[in-house]
DNA sequence: GCCGCTTACGCCATTCGTAAGGATC
DNA sequence: GATCCTTACGAATGGCGTAAGCGGC
């Protein structure tokens, strides 16, 4: 048994069955990895993956729970790495996080250059993708961390800890009628123009969704784009009335629109935090989740690593009380 | 990083840090663990241990870290060939038990028989010694599970199921004048002869020191040993009177001594199974289980691989009827 | 002076890549 | 017919054992 046939067996499994895309993700040869997985096979004697001809068509059994504890065993290979370059240099390393694209342009950037003013040698990596690729990404360890808004599935190996809370804003162009009013916005006030917002399953777009059903109100949603740039340029241009979160508002760049406070419309998103359970993190990973959140101590981040399940992690940060946009 | 690199460092930190005795024990030569060894700090660019001249020393923090999640990772391989052997055939494997000889000699042959009976392709390694060996024996993974009945180190990686409960006889030559009495025996008869029983730290030893003191008696222990078949020896000789388990009696072969119940003098003991968490656990395994005590369901014993503490364990345990002797 | 780790070196096993073969969709 | 896995083979790499060197105790 080697490493290696571990990491090629899990490999496998991790792309769809298919030894050649396996191959050619790792920079060798597609027959060597096929070679290393029918040895392992053969020392073990049981098959990993069932064949149908030429085909792997799909794992076996005994497959399954091999391919699981080759996964462990792998993340226990990246903490031996991860502590080993922790103590050859705590100030170097890389760092990678998944997000999406409302985290990475309006809540992260002061935050990520904080971050690399403290820690000029570690290399920063930013993945931008869809909720549900960041969650992936974050069970498979390809990255680090992960910061996303929408529920992700609940794993056995993943942990989500609570960064912060916020809540959305209505924007229209200057000069809009829902800008004359004096009294404050209501549901019934907005419904009444075409909506431009994000696209189901990006930053709390089901919240909108429920906000409105709860009222048994249809709104007419003429556009959706899956970030706040994308849909005040379309707001501009007078498509229609916005609804993005807090966050994504500057006053200096986006001067030729007026944000309202749509807080007392719409419940309240809370964005979390992603970690990969029996991970090593890193002292600046721990500076990382302090410059993000005064509430994340590396006291109640060890905490959670160790609690038994995502109810128990939310149990103990009921109490505590979260930054608010 | 290689998975023989770090078998190497995890079985070098277990053999107090002595690469040639490490070599011995795995039939290599003494260099050939030192390059290996060597390499991997090479290529993780930290010491793993540290160097006075040519002598390990001590394990660095760094190493520290590194070996136990070595040892991790060595499991889990383990746990791999493990689930390989049960998918080849469910009947056929190794199963290595550690245990003191009261077990081995009197609670466990029945047991022992049925089980052989039952899976006949089973090796099973039994292995004897005190309960500090057998602790570490069951820490170290090379046995699957140990039987003992002193307390041994709670740890994060063990597990302590309860298994039966026992008491104790006083053992005497026949005619001695502690059968004369109709009178149940009481601690101050028992204490106005010569005492044979185990050595401390043996098969609940501590328990009958304990019950001695407590009354505030000091028995005459003119002789101990580690076990019955040789305190029950010494008692033939009329050396004096015996203390030993219940188990250990047996009306056939000792028909030359009387064995009194001593049950309501000495508290109960219990005698526990230690098991490795994170541990795959093979069908026969759970069989032997039931076999051992009928309360030690697979439900049972996975939800107690899944407790969070020994604690948890035990409380899980807490209503639970156990066999008594 | 003995024990114990490291270095040096040659042999053998293993791995990897290229090329060709055969099965499935 | 295109895709994909397996087999075959030669080159390169790497692990292992023997022998020698050298620093501690």
């Amino acid at each position: 048994m080697k490493l290696q046939q571990l990491r090629y067996v899990w490999e496998v499994a991790r792309h769809g069955l298919n030894i050649s895309a396996t191959a050619e993700s790792l920079f060798t040869s597609q027959p060597g990895v096929s070679k290393q997985i029918r040895l392992l096979e053969d020392e073990l004697g049981v098959q990993i993956f069932a064949r149908s001809g030429k085909h792997l068509t799909h794992i076996t059994p005994a497959g399954q729970a091999i391919v699981e504890m080759a996964g462990r065993i792998l993340q226990e290979t990246g903490n031996i790495k991860r502590v080993a370059q922790e103590f050859r240099d705590e100030r170097r390393g890389t760092f990678a996080v998944a997000t999406t694209h409302t985290q990475a342009r309006y809540w992260l950037p002061l935050r990520i250059a904080e971050f690399m003013r403290q820690y000029p040698e570690v290399r920063l990596q930013m993945h931008q993708g869809t909720p549900g690729q960041i969650g992936k990404m974050a069970a498979q360890g390809e990255v680090d961390v992960a910061i996303a808004t929408e529920a992700l599935e609940v794993s056995e190996d993943l942990l989500m800890l609570p960064l912060y809370q916020w809540n959305r804003s209505v924007v229209v162009p200057r000069g809009h009628p829902l800008t004359h009013t004096d009294t404050p916005l209501t549901l019934e006030a907005l419904v009444s123009y075409p909506i431009v917002t994000y696209v189901s399953g990006y930053t709390g777009r089901s919240q909108l969704d429920r906000a409105f059903e709860a009222r048994h109100m249809r709104p007419n949603v003429v556009f959706t784009a899956s970030d706040a740039d994308v849909i005040k340029c379309y707001v501009k241009l007078g498509l229609g009335v916005g609804v993005v979160a807090n966050m994504a508002m500057d006053p200096e760049t986006d001067s030729a629109l007026v944000a309202l406070s749509a807080r007392h419309l719409f419940p309240t998103s809370t964005t979390r935090l992603v970690l990969r359970r029996h991970s090593f993190l890193r002292r600046f990973t721990y500076d990382f989740f302090l410059l993000l959140a005064p509430h994340l101590t590396r006291e109640r981040v060890d905490a959670a690593m160790n609690a038994r399940s995502q109810e128990e992690v939310d149990a103990m940060f009921a109490g505590v009380p979260l930054p608010v946009f």
